[in-house]
DNA sequence: AGACTTTTAAATGTCTGACAAATGAAAATT
DNA sequence: AATTTTCATTTGTCAGACATTTAAAAGTCT
């Protein structure tokens, strides 16, 4: 095996990116040794050092694992949901906050998204998701809730609207974009006449989940949607009005 | 700065983390420069390949970017909606690919959520995404059309429709999320009746689109997935029947 | 024979020191 | 003033060494 020489990125870029494809195309398949890193050096004709960075590049990406000792090495990682998710939501909450986005765009798509399992969600919900979103719902009401708690408890009511929907790959799609925009979302400053409203949404919400109809959990997150994005919009006046005086 | 000894990671996953968290915490801020390797060896009390182990593990997520030369070194990386989508892809895919998902909830998620952006893109759909979008269903009834070609063509004209929606966190999530499944889709063989069907269902998801009609759009999505979902299933059975025999 | 301990080989983790290559600033030259 | 050269700094790569971990293999005892 030989990399490509004309390409003028780092080796051990090259070498982590010629792995990754061989993990990605199938030539290494879960679970599956790589070769030493000696082996690897000898294979790549670089040295020992080059082939580890390569290498924890990878490990960076939860494409291998490695395990020290004798018949210990790199291995094929099968990534878990766990992981996946850990990793979407590093990588989207930097993009967010990295990039401007605007409070109403970061709310219009998580609560599209939220949307979109409703149908699901409405069909699959069992008692146990409709117990965790009415003692959430229970929590957010108890007077005196500080703000990370009132998130908090916010998080935990829509993820388990989202795992109602009893589908992993919409679960892990949308829980990572919701936890993602959290930060944004945490801008508000939520008073006790704004939590009253949110939980009377939450309610209709949980009730409309508990009668299997979609077109109602539907229409409170449009409303809940529409509800925060004024919130959102307030705060960004106060903001302005303050830098101005 | 010192590492917390009695952690069991290896000594550059805890640098790793130690910087990353300061990138996520905004101790550190887009494009600042980091310390040299040389001093962040020092800082860290650890040779200089246990740092660049650790910057490697940064550089693989986009969390820094390096430059060689004298006032060069590693900066904080403002990641970019296109780098994040490209992470997404790769964690996404392999996920999928090594984890049994099923072929009907894979199907499910995508459809879901690309309905959820169906609202937006009524609303803010241009002439050049309908272009686009009727181009694409051009090219999808030229007889003679390859697998690939069909395919690449059917990712064409679903981005434009999440593009439609002229939201870029939705667009980078639904792109990311579609990208990801198109191996599963991929299972499918194509007739040219059920390619004959989809154009249909993709004319009228453009119609709808153009008509501002966002309640049709939906329902031909929800057409359009189910019509997928049959197809697969038909996959399915062959190859069990195939098996058997 | 079976259970326990010791040895050992192989692999990753870490350190040291060195040199190559790139790069922009500063100095020297025209 | 413009251009070229020098130079210090920093990352990229290499080689070799030792520490640590680990499980298999060998040895020992009951």
């Amino acid at each position: 095996m030989k990399i490509n020489p004309n390409d003028a990125a780092d080796l051990s870029a090259q070498i982590a990116e010629a792995i990754r494809d061989a993990i990605i195309n199938g030539q290494l398949i879960v679970d599956e040794r790589l070769p030493s890193e000696a082996e690897l050096a000898e294979q790549f004709d670089v040295s020992r050092s080059t082939v580890r960075e390569a290498l924890k590049r990878l490990a960076a990406q939860s494409l291998i694992r490695t395990q020290r000792g004798a018949f210990g090495g790199a291995f094929v990682n099968r990534i878990s949901f766990e992981e996946a998710h850990g990793q979407q939501i590093t990588t989207s909450t930097l993009l967010l906050s990295m990039n401007a986005v605007s409070f109403d765009v970061a709310c219009d798509a998580r609560f599209a998204m939220e949307r979109a399992c409703a149908p699901f969600a409405a069909e699959h919900r069992n008692a146990d998701h409709l117990a965790t979103m009415r003692a959430e719902i229970h929590r957010q009401s108890q007077p005196g809730l500080s703000d990370e708690s009132w998130c908090a408890s916010d998080v935990a009511f829509h993820r388990a609207l989202v795992d109602a929907a009893d589908n992993p790959v919409l679960s892990y799609q949308l829980a990572g974009a919701v936890e993602a925009m959290q930060p944004l979302m945490n801008m508000i400053t939520f008073t006790a006449r704004s939590r009253e409203r949110i939980i009377e949404l939450h309610t209709d919400i949980t009730d409309a989940l508990e009668a299997h109809d979609s077109a109602s959990i539907e229409k409170s997150l449009i409303d809940l949607s529409t509800y925060t994005k004024t919130l959102g919009d307030d705060v960004i006046a106060a903001k302005q009005k303050a830098s101005q005086s």
